[in-house]
DNA sequence: AAAAAAATTAAACAAGCGTTTAAAAAATAA
DNA sequence: TTATTTTTTAAACGCTTGTTTAATTTTTTT
């Protein structure tokens, strides 16, 4: 391991993790090999652990690096001074933005966290950055000067989640039946 | 392999399929091993071979059942002579009365879905029994008579799907943003 | 340039996988 | 009953898995 890093996109680690992401994300945790990701890094198999301890540590960084580029854009937007209706019309667009480079992202979070174990998840402070950003308290006034309708803005957010995503998980069940 | 069934519900053929439908559903074809559905089914392990002679062709048979059980609610109600809205309506009803009742079937099927050859689908004729449906035409005179927006059905189901089966697939990420 | 540390490799490890076998048990047919 | 077929079992098969080892190559330090 070292300890002064090249900081490049091309060292060994980072090849392996972006392997990975890219295996992990497409078969999902169960269904890959280690041997798989050295291979599609181009790398012997004992240099995944020899870098990454396990298979399923290397898992984790990479679930903790998608969750994290999934949230981003989203935190940005709910950040901004926008009035609520920009915010709601943006984040719908910055959804499909992102759904449109990643579309195997949505099937893999889904996938994926429901057998992970819950209190991994909450080093990640998703909740706590969501928190920080105005938009709750920017639905609370506009809830209360009557320009919206009383509703959680835990069920604005999934129903407009709903909305961007279901399409992306459901493509291959669409293509099925379609 | 018998020639008369019982046609029993308690034949060990019937428990084995059960226990893999449950073993299946929660953790997907690579997430369990032939092991432990024999133990779920409280068998020996040859025997799930014996009556199904691989995991991969049981895996196929629940798949089958899955979609089966999907589909048949769906079906049901667009075959009936209501009028469009009263079928929106009993649609929506009936999809979250079935996911409550199976609420890990919609993952599961847009899990498996993606990873399984598509032209295996094609014998579960989805599509075709859907066609035979009154909905179609149904929707093309209301359509005419301007009683509704102008929008395929393809869409129409996608945007009414979403938001009954997303909030069960997305369960675990809320439960962990939330 | 020599010595030390780090990175990479091929080979091996035990454990678990899906599946098969061959013998015992149970059910059916004669 | 005896004979025959079907079902169940424990054990083993070959193979793949994640991981480790020990030797080699490359890089860094002195």
């Amino acid at each position: 391991m070292k300890i002064i890093k090249m900081e490049r996109d091309h060292t060994t680690e980072a090849k392996i993790k972006d392997a990975a992401r890219r295996v992990f994300i497409s078969k999902g945790f169960n269904g890959c090999t280690s041997r798989e990701i050295a291979k599609e890094a181009g790398m012997n198999v004992a240099l995944v652990n020899y870098h990454f301890q396990s298979k399923g540590h290397l898992f984790d960084l990479v679930v903790s690096s998608v969750m994290e580029d999934f949230t981003l854009s989203m935190i940005d937007i709910f950040h901004s001074n926008m009035p609520l209706i920009n915010k709601a019309r943006i984040f719908i667009d910055k959804e499909y933005e992102f759904l449109s480079k990643y579309p195997e992202i949505p099937n893999f979070i889904v996938n994926e966290l429901g057998k992970k174990d819950k209190s991994f998840f909450e080093c990640l402070d998703i909740k706590d950055k969501l928190l920080e950003t105005k938009i709750f308290e920017q639905i609370e006034e506009a809830q209360k000067n009557g320009e919206m309708r009383k509703i959680d803005i835990v069920s604005i957010m999934l129903l407009m989640m709903s909305n961007c995503h279901f399409p992306f998980i459901a493509k291959p069940m669409i293509q099925t039946i379609h």
